[in-house]
DNA sequence: GAGTTTGAAACT
DNA sequence: CAGTTTCAAACTC
């Protein structure tokens, strides 16, 4: 199994006792080495000590399978029915901070709270729990059964752009927003998940593509079948639908220190 | 830079 | 699963 650790620009830690091979620590958590912007003490997450760090990563992903794929997944650019394009994981438990600030994982990465966050007076000003407007499955289901036309027209306009964007007729390398569309299913690159100086913020940070495709998403974002056998998607329709891709957090552009690649 | 607040990760 | 501790980042001054 090979695994893809390189460092990336706007990624960095300043760990003292998890010795940057513990979730605790950004890079690790991002599947990247440390790298000369790290200030970290008795780091482990470097070339040198590569087993170490395979190490680790089987240890936590045992735990957690999807511990190393992206939280923020991308499903959708904008519109009525789905504003919001990305969405947590596992969503958020702010219980003081009302999602407002960068404390929320959420806000962070500049998506809407879900149904699935567990915060306390959210004031995401990205999206608010609860609100009709933020993604989650069980809106898009209520979405495709209530107003078939509209999504139908969602999802016609989506895979017109994805169409430009993968025959290269629309080559914006500056997003209107964080949350633009990246069909990360055409990106075939396995060796380079990031390239240190041309890198546009509409890469996946931190997972290499093949450890994204091998683990699904998350099964809370599986529907039922019952459901989709009653409208007229096809529920090849509604996959893509609900799997208008994973996204990216947006990287702050800090200088930014690029350890040698070392594929094994 | 020091000190506080915060919530994810880790632990029990 | 819930409660607690640990941890590093976000924030404040
Ligand atoms: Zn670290
Ligand atoms: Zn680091
Ligand atoms: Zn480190
Ligand atoms: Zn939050
Ligand atoms: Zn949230
Ligand atoms: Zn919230």
């Amino acid at each position: 199994m090979t695994t893809k650790i390189k460092n990336g620009r706007g990624i960095s830690c300043n760990c003292k006792k998890s010795k940057c091979v513990q979730l605790y620590c950004d890079c690790f958590g991002a599947s990247f080495y440390c790298g000369e912007d790290c200030s970290c003490e008795n780091c482990l997450n470097r070339n040198d000590y590569e087993d170490t760090v395979e190490l680790a990563r089987r240890k936590r992903k045992l735990r957690d399978p999807y511990a190393f794929v992206p939280k923020i997944h991308r499903v959708e650019g904008g519109n009525q029915l789905m504003p919001i394009a990305g969405k947590h994981r596992k969503g958020c438990t702010c219980k003081s901070s009302m999602c407002y600030q960068n404390y929320c994982e959420c806000y962070k990465a500049n998506v809407g709270c879900t149904s699935e966050c567990r915060c306390k007076d959210c004031q995401n000003n990205y999206g608010i729990k609860g609100e009709h407007n933020v993604y989650n499955p069980t809106h898009i289901m209520r979405a495709i059964n209530e107003k078939p036309n509209d999504c139908k027209k969602v999802l016609d306009s989506t895979r017109f752009e994805l169409s430009q964007r993968q025959s290269g007729y629309l080559q914006d390398s500056t997003p209107r927003t964080a949350l633009q569309y990246t069909d990360h299913r055409n990106y075939t690159s396995t060796t380079r998940l990031y390239t240190p100086s041309t890198s546009t913020n509409t890469d996946m940070i931190g997972t290499s593509r093949r450890e994204f495709d091998n683990v699904p998403l998350d099964p809370k974002s599986y529907i039922d079948d019952d459901q989709i056998w009653n409208n007229q998607f096809t529920p090849e329709e509604i996959n893509e639908m609900l799997d208008w891709n994973p996204c990216d957090p947006s990287i702050p552009s800090s200088t930014g220190s690029a350890s040698t690649p070392d594929d094994k």
